[in-house]
RNA sequence: GGGCCCGUAGCUCAAUUGGAUAGAGCGUUUGACUACGAAUCAAAAGGUUGGAGGUUCAAUUCCUCUCGGGCUCGCCA
């Protein structure tokens, strides 16, 4: 039972209470863990609430409260007091606690999971790194948040499609193409000029060399075709590496180059259908995007004098086409320097007739690369930048992953690369797997004496310890976390979670050992053990980290 | 100059979206290994939440102003 089901039957009883005391409606409280050192479990400030409407003293309203939810017995709670200005404070029973303890082991890895019966269909765009260079620290930031929003909505019960949109269209390509042309010259031992604006990394050596010991020949290479092929084997080698996985490569070009039936593009409909609608209009030989109708700044342009298309064009014909695909909630994931894009693209939403809420954007702010206290510069353009290849093979996937979901999203992220390497609990990536280690060395010891462990046997009313308490506390709750990260959009809840599960769990071991001469005492304990190493592989698998048996 | 994000302990960051005495880790100081992993734990010190107003029972959170940092302001993507 999750705190949003105690809050629900709470709900009944906080709207009697208010009825009997002639309150319209009930008040929209919340449901909280109080702070250290005050008692109880969980805190409600209905009261607080409540006294304002009825202009009385929430002090002694609470206090009513309290005892009208003791005459009700009701089995989850233990005990209920009034706090502090007003608020409600109440105890979880032994036998709730159990129980949550027992449902964790007999559901086991799907606990806290609903299956799939939500209505609501996600579209989540996350990385869509441009085919001209291999992937930096910055997508991995944008991967790893984006693949734990996926794995977080699915668990919860949604339909989630994962997609990455290639921008295969445009200058970029053509620059690409020639900067892969000029290469395979200069490998070849003619002359050329590189390009001004050409990607000048070493990337592009790398294939123009492959290209060369392939024996192909300048006249029969199509540059621009075959960069963008290796750009994205390579992306999607890089992303593989990291446990991202996509369900959908949508292309540009689909949108931008292939012609229907009509012989038009996808992306020619969608302006003539804008102009019909009166969003779109031409204007100093331009045609522009009426998005100050909704909220913009400025208009923006669709086509440009010369005849050619914005990326804002191809854009607005994707969300459409996103829309159509009968999505019902696009998530996009965009680094922060494109936040100047937003309110454009909402007000795309809004023109194609859908609630701009439909369309979220998670920004995430830049990751600085520390590296002996010396900060490391990205720079696509000039070709000298960390990338996630590197130091995914620095660091190891489990780290990056767990630091990236580190911190909130829209707060910047210094990435220490020493800290991430270290195995300490400094490191809390490696402080949060060796709980799952050392769950299961307890499972192999106990194995060795010859101990059964049967969780669904165990009298868990044994695990009374205060330590026991809290750690079951917060095992029950992980659901929660889930829930509010799904929410919220920030899956850096579930690191914190973890973190404290961890720490709490550190204690229990130091306080109550585990295998002893008191048979049903160590059966409770394994179980708990059990749940713990449970509880923790849901997690760090919501994140894409792994949980290992041994370190 | 306009817009967006951030500003919290020496450092890196949280704070359940308006709740109670603002919490973790690192670092510092002091302790704990003869049984399940010391890759751990216990304890201490460390704060005018950049500043000034305002809203209210309650503000790190919301509003206004202000200072500092980052990003962004193209018929580039």
């Amino acid at each position: 039972m999750s705190k949003k089901l105690i809050k629900k039957e709470f709900d009944s009883i906080v709207a009697e209470f208010a009825a009997k005391k002639g309150a319209g409606a009930p008040p929209a409280y919340s449901l909280e863990e109080p702070p250290k050192g005050v008692g109880g479990d969980l805190a409600a400030n209905a009261a607080l609430l409540l006294a304002k409407t009825l202009k009385t003293n929430p002090k002694t309203l609470a206090a009513e409260l309290a005892s009208y939810i003791m005459e009700r017995k009701l089995a989850f709670i233990g005990s209920a007091e009034p706090a502090g200005a007003g608020f409600l404070n109440f105890t979880l029973s032994g036998s709730f606690l159990s129980g949550g303890l027992a449902s964790i082991l007999s559901e086991r890895e799907s606990y806290g999971s609903s299956r799939g019966n939500k209505s609501e269909k996600i579209l989540i765009e996350f990385v869509s790194a441009n085919p001209t260079g291999p992937l930096h620290i910055g997508h991995g930031r944008g991967a790893a948040i984006g693949d734990s929003l996926a794995r977080i909505f699915s668990y919860l019960g949604y339909s989630v499609t994962k997609e990455y949109y290639i921008n295969d269209v445009g200058n970029q390509m053509e620059m690409l193409g020639r900067s892969l042309e000029t290469r395979f010259l200069e490998v070849s031992g003619k002359k050329s000029d590189f390009p001004e604006d050409g990607y000048k990394g070493e990337y592009i050596k790398d294939i123009a060399k492959k290209l060369l010991e392939q024996g192909r020949k300048a006249e029969c290479l199509d540059f621009k075709k075959t960069a963008l092929d290796e750009m994205m084997s390579t992306i999607k080698n890089d992303l593989s590496v990291f446990e991202v996985k996509f369900d959908n490569w949508f292309s540009e070009s689909t949108l931008a180059v292939n012609r229907g039936k009509n012989g038009r593009t996808a992306v020619e409909d969608a302006l003539e259908w804008l102009e019909k609608e009166g969003l779109a209009y031409e204007n100093e030989g331009a045609l522009w995007f009426a998005s100050t109708k909704y909220g913009d700044d400025k208009d923006r342009v669709l086509r440009r004098t010369d005849g050619r298309l914005t990326y804002l064009a191809s854009d607005i014909a994707y969300h459409k086409n996103k829309i159509e695909r009968g999505f019902t909630k696009l998530i996009d994931l965009w680094g922060a320097d494109h936040h100047g894009y937003v309110p454009r693209m909402k007000a795309a939403v809004r023109a194609i007739g859908k609630d701009p809420e439909t369309l979220t954007i998670v920004l995430y702010q830049l990751v600085s690369l520390v590296r002996n206290g010396v900060p490391v510069t990205m720079s696509t353009r000039a070709g000298e930048f960390v990338t996630l290849e590197e130091v995914v093979n620095e660091v190891g996937r489990d780290a990056c992953r767990f630091f990236f979901n580190l911190r909130a999203p829209d707060s910047q992220l210094e990435f220490d690369l020493e800290l991430a390497k270290k195995q300490s609990s400094d490191n809390p990536v490696f402080y949060v797997q060796y709980v799952h280690a050392r769950c299961n060395s307890i499972f192999r010891e106990a194995a060795s004496r010859g101990i059964k462990t049967e969780p669904g046997k165990a009298d868990l009313s044994l695990l009374a310890a205060h330590e026991e308490r809290e750690l079951v506390k917060k095992l029950i709750f992980f659901p929660d976390t889930v829930e509010f990260c799904a929410r919220t959009l920030t899956p850096h809840h579930l690191t914190g979670y973890l973190i404290e599960t961890a720490d709490l769990y550190h204690r229990f071991y130091e306080k109550c050992r585990v295998l002893t001469d008191d048979a049903k005492l160590t059966a409770a304990r394994l179980a708990l053990v059990e749940a713990v190493a449970v509880i923790i592989r849901e997690g760090l698998g919501l994140l894409g980290v792994s949980a290992p048996e041994k370190m």
